[in-house]
DNA sequence: GCTCAAAATTTACGCGCGTAAAAATTATCT
DNA sequence: AGATAATTTTTACGCGCGTAAATTTTGAGC
């Protein structure tokens, strides 16, 4: 401080004694200058505090630093919490994350995609919306930027695939559903994605493995507020013909705090106690389902080895410019949560 | 489509068989060319889909389009749904937001603002940590930066600030409990924002206006996780002598729903039946609140309102280039939502 | 059709920086 | 110390665009 402003590198330059270019070698690269250069601009740094215009710099550099996030929907606190994470991930790589949330809409989606291709990121981690994302849009994006997909999967979009195993963590409830009470169904709304679907089928399987017939029950809704569809869903059916069974493994935990509120509307007792009237268990590990009342039974997601690998797959594919062979998709395990509402 | 690639204004500009300036007049505002001149360049970008390099627009530009949005805590629906809010306002005007989250750490908090200085935003909407940002910082990012404050208030930081009436949503929810059965004791945490402050202030004025005693009571934590606070604060307190008085007026609803799971765990029944053992209410109605079990009783802060006024005041201020007389205050009065938990 | 002001377009220059190639410096080894 | 290799620094040029000033075109009124 203390010192003039400084309104341009050979300004900078000039005041630390040296040449612009050896300056901007500096800021490419501290250690791509001998220790004594780099002491000197460091020293003129502290004392003149000037920073380079990313816009001149991103300009002619072969890659900006910048690494683009895009999560479905942002209010949703999975999606908040891993982004914090991923987030987290590229700061300390040295790159520079943007944040976006498609909120659910299709056309905002491909909005947040089209700036993100001005914005020249050297990758995009991208969770898609699922079922309404613009399939053509989306693939033609992932032709001209480095992307992985994670969360939920297109078929042979992008470079790489990171999500979790479906097929291998609703067994894992059902089992333990049917072996502590009776037999669950199935609670989902209209898939707004490809992991609803897959759990559905994984349910199915699972069910009849163990020789039980799968029900599935189907409530209406068509926003993201998912609380409130399973909710309103719930109350219809409870008031109504009831569940199939007593035991209810809903698609996601969004749509149990929902119907968790709607059996305690309707004064059900929620639980594995004998006196309770319904069991509800969930999917995800949802944040909130710690505190619900009771506290839900679900399947964790590893929100942490998610996006760890995401980024670690995203930075290989950095470093080796796009070219890192076939495809991939990783899936990893889900983990029983008991807890007291199944 | 189908025509070549375009790889500069230049070529745009030729191929549309009209000047570069001309050309660069029309992407600042489509409407500043005649008519005739438009329908040439939207022909062109129809068919050979060009789109200016923003890196080169904004090294020369008087003003980004780009507007920062700052908050402390993304993981929190509350602040996800204001910031969703608050970018759609931005989009639709024309601007270009960016998301960030502090994620809890004053650190993090000046690294965003640094960065934001570098991208020479319009403007910026800022959401602070509280009592942990580095107020110094912060003031000196404001000198540089148009900026409005919003939801926790630094005396006179920023140009503007828009946030709720604690002092009069308190006293709302007090009397209304009040009214309707034993008083209530106030829990709170370590507060991290002046909102903290001003509601315990707000709390015992309100109490001793009605001529009883405030009590108030405090529980640790220095997470973000108030949840995991209210239930683990919540937990000791039931367990040991217990709340003041058996209606407990929480500092957020964040605490709430904590306590209200950790009443559960107890078998405490919560609610306003005269078979509950305790009431508890909130402060906010996050967006949970109305899926906790019992749906819970708090005061509502206006999102739209609050976002809508920051956008606008913040426009107002982009306009004014940065001259628009005195810090003004806004705070926004809230709305009592009686649910079923007090 | 003509004049003149208003609007649109073109000319010309510079923004702040990256980077290849040339020049100078430093380090290594005999 | 001297020769050569390795590294660092400098010279020189261009990136893609904004924008002031100069020029041309357009349109209104007579």
């Amino acid at each position: 401080m203390g010192g003039a402003k400084i309104k341009n590198m050979q300004e900078f330059a000039s005041v630390s004694g040296l040449s612009r270019p050896t300056v901007s070698k500096y800021f490419n690269d501290p250690n791509s200058v001998r220790p004594k250069t780099r002491d000197r601009i460091e020293a003129a740094l502290v004392k003149y505090d000037y920073r380079p215009n990313i816009y001149a710099m991103n300009q002619n550099r072969r890659s900006t630093k910048t690494i683009g996030i895009v999560v479905p929907y942002l209010a949703d606190p999975f999606f908040a919490e891993i982004a914090r994470n991923i987030e987290r991930r590229c700061l300390d790589e040295g790159f520079w994350p943007l944040l976006f949330s498609s909120h659910g809409e299709a056309a905002l989606e491909i909005g947040i995609l089209n700036s993100l291709r001005s914005l020249k990121p050297v990758g995009v981690l991208l969770a898609p919306l699922g079922r309404r994302s613009d399939r053509r849009e989306i693939e033609a994006f992932c032709a001209d930027v480095p992307t992985v997909l994670f969360d939920s999967n297109i078929a042979s979009v992008g470079k790489a695939f990171i999500g979790s195993d479906n097929a291998q963590s609703i067994p894992l409830i059902v089992d333990y559903l049917c072996r502590t009470g009776t037999q669950p169904c199935f609670l989902e709304m209209p898939p707004v994605n490809p992991n609803a679907n897959k759990r559905r089928a994984a349910f199915i399987s699972a069910m009849e493995r163990l020789g039980h017939e799968p029900q599935i029950v189907r409530v209406d809704g068509k926003t993201w507020d998912f609380e409130q569809v399973g909710f309103e869903g719930g109350l219809d059916m409870l008031r109504g013909r009831g569940f199939p069974t007593d035991t209810v493994l809903c698609s996601n935990d969004r749509l149990a705090i929902g119907l968790i509120a709607a059996a305690h509307e309707l004064k059900m007792k929620v639980g594995r106690d004998s006196d309770a009237a319904i069991r509800i268990a969930g999917h995800d590990d949802h944040p909130f389902s710690r505190f619900t009342s009771p506290s839900l039974t679900t399947v964790a997601q590893d929100y942490a080895a998610i996006s760890r690998r995401s980024v670690k797959v995203l930075f290989d594919l950095i470093e080796a410019e796009g070219e890192i062979g076939p495809r991939t998709e990783t899936l990893f395990e889900g983990k029983l949560v008991m807890r007291n509402s199944a």
